[in-house]
DNA sequence: ATGGCGGTGGAGCACCGA
């Protein structure tokens, strides 16, 4: 069973796009970030013509997260848990249920967090102690669980082409990176490096400056996996040829491939 | 990156992303 995340900056600038990865690609369950869209105006009829059902989370604008899948998704819950008030569409979770097990995906669009020095940096490091608290009750249920999504974090600086360019930026503060080192410390293996360890890998370049023609990347798309996910983990990619597609989103799809 | 690109809303250009 395949499993990809993929932040595809406006679901309707990319349907042409997603349409294509869907079936060149065949994941059996993918989770989409900023959306950019109410329910109302989301592709939910062309998505299930493609054979996919389908769970979103949106809002106006901004933000807006879904899940995805061949199969009946399950246990549906938008929002993360923790904050009633927080108004932004950055979480939901759902069940899928297979021949041989189930398993829980969460579609995650973590806050951005610049810049450092305003409020919109507490606000990244609140949702992730968020997000640390939700996962830690998750983790008791003994599934295999899949935390997937844009995380708005350069877990390392193997992780960014020029780390020197991001020492200021929220994407890469030792707070931001001691927190998807504790969801790790709790038993999540980051599944794209641990299938390999020591590559230069990038899920993101910026529109701007060249940087997809100069290779100037970060990684900030991951995919963590419970201890029950991890002992069926195959094999982990990223599909980087879709950045070079015409009009791309910024951000490229991720996955993997479990014994499911 | 002193934001050069791209998306949204709404009909200019401000705001947001990373």
């Amino acid at each position: 069973m395949r499993i990809a995340t993929w932040n595809v900056n406006s679901i309707r600038q990319r349907l042409p796009h997603l349409t294509r990865w869907l079936e060149e690609s065949k994941p059996d369950i993918v989770c989409l970030q900023e959306l950019k869209c109410q329910e109302d105006t989301f592709p939910k009829l062309e998505i299930e013509a493609l054979g996919y059902n389908c769970a979103m989370l949106g809002q106006k604008t901004f933000n807006g997260v879904a899940i995805l899948s061949r199969l009946p998704l399950e246990d549906v819950r938008r929002g993360l848990p923790g904050d009633d008030s927080d108004e932004q569409a950055r979480y939901i979770e759902a069940v899928v249920s297979t021949p041989t097990g189930v398993v829980r995906i969460a579609s995650i669009y973590l806050p951005n967090g610049n810049p450092v020095g305003t409020e919109k940096f507490p606000y990244k490091l609140a949702f992730m102690d968020r997000l640390i608290r939700h996962a830690r009750e998750l983790l008791a249920l003994e599934e295999s669980l899949i935390l997937a999504g844009d995380y708005n974090i350069i877990p390392t600086d193997l992780d960014a082409k020029q780390p020197e360019l991001w020492t200021q930026d929220a994407l890469a503060q030792p707070e931001s990176r001691a927190r998807f080192q504790t969801l790790k410390n709790w038993g999540f293996i980051d599944a794209i490096r641990s299938c390999a360890p020591d590559t230069p890998l990038y899920t993101f370049w910026d529109y701007q400056a060249g940087a997809w023609q100069k290779n100037n990347g970060i990684r900030i798309d991951h995919l963590l996996l419970s201890p029950e996910a991890s002992a069926k983990l195959e094999k982990a990619g990223i599909d980087k040829e879709v950045r070079s597609w015409e009009k791309p989103s910024d951000h490229v799809p991720s996955w993997v491939e479990l014994s499911l």
